[in-house]
DNA sequence: CGCATTTGACCGGCGC
DNA sequence: GCGCCGGTCAAATGCG
């Protein structure tokens, strides 16, 4: 989990996005003022934002689409739902993936660990088996998975991770994604792709970058893997609710709009 | 033959 | 105390 704090807000450059607001525009005096404030939002939001994605535990899982209704059903403690406070790390945590045509037969979720299956069993509310799992790679790693097929959607797999590795992620054979890339690559890139979110000034803009630092590494292709239109859809759903969620937040919104509409709107347009 | 998976049995927590 | 249910164990089975 070292994202190293790459979520924050470049409110830094704000002013600089937006070239509409000149210093001699006569809106120019109290829109920095509200500028200010929307920074300060900004960074509170980032931080939430920050939450919210250090709730997923890999980048993947998610890119293999999830869907917003994910949220809802699984692990109903733990998951952030919609809390975007800073607690303590869960231990716990939920991940909802398309089962993708080689997963059909087994709940297996490919998320670049060995897993063990040790379990199964059919649950109450869902009448599809659960599936229970233990890391494989070392015998002292405590972690233990959960996977089992959405009763909603059947071609969804919602997976339940309990516990944290003790160990690097490494040795695992079944995590292919690309056939660009080798196993090899895909290993040392592990789980834990470095991935931050940004909203520049006023939320005009939404930036996910993913940071790659290693030499040579094709930053490309891990970005064609990982942000796909589903995470993409899910991302901006999260970042919208909270947004739509925060008043402060829109209220500024709201303000800076109505004052550049009048700015931009001469009195004398008939 | 060794290892992973399957599957029924067992155990413990929880609600009534 | 009892029954239900989720989670785990371990023998049986399958596969490479």
């Amino acid at each position: 989990m070292d994202r190293d704090g790459e979520c924050s807000s470049p409110t830094g450059s704000a002013a600089a996005l937006l070239p509409l607001f000149g210093p001699s525009s006569p809106a120019a005096e109290s829109l920095e003022e509200k500028l200010r404030r929307v920074s300060e939002e900004n960074r509170r939001l980032a931080g939430a934002l920050d939450a919210i994605l250090a709730d997923r535990p890999h980048p993947r899982a998610l890119a293999t689409s999830p869907t917003p209704s994910c949220h809802g059903n699984a692990a109903p403690a733990e998951v952030a739902g919609g809390g975007v406070t800073a607690e303590p790390r869960p231990k716990v945590r939920t991940v909802c993936a398309r089962a993708e045509p080689s997963d059909a037969d087994a709940n297996h979720l490919k998320d670049g660990y060995q897993w063990r299956k040790y379990g199964q069993k059919v649950t109450r509310d869902n009448p599809y088996p659960r599936a229970y799992f233990r890391c494989a790679y070392a015998p002292s790693c405590p972690v233990k998975k959960k996977v089992q097929r959405s009763a909603e959607d059947k071609s969804m797999l919602v997976a339940t991770y309990e516990g944290e590795h003790n160990h690097e992620q490494r040795a695992q054979s079944e995590y292919v994604t690309d056939a660009s890339t080798t196993q090899q690559q895909q290993q040392e890139a592990g789980s834990q792709l470095p991935c931050s979110i940004s909203i520049n000034s006023l939320g005009r803009t939404i930036t996910l970058g993913l940071m790659d630092q290693r030499p040579g590494s094709n930053a490309e292709a891990v970005a064609a893997e990982v942000i796909t239109p589903e995470f993409r859809k899910v991302l901006a759903d999260e970042i919208v609710e909270l947004l739509k969620n925060d008043s402060e937040f829109m209220e500024s919104l709201t303000s800076a709009v109505a004052a550049r509409v009048m700015e931009r709107i001469p009195g004398h347009i008939f």
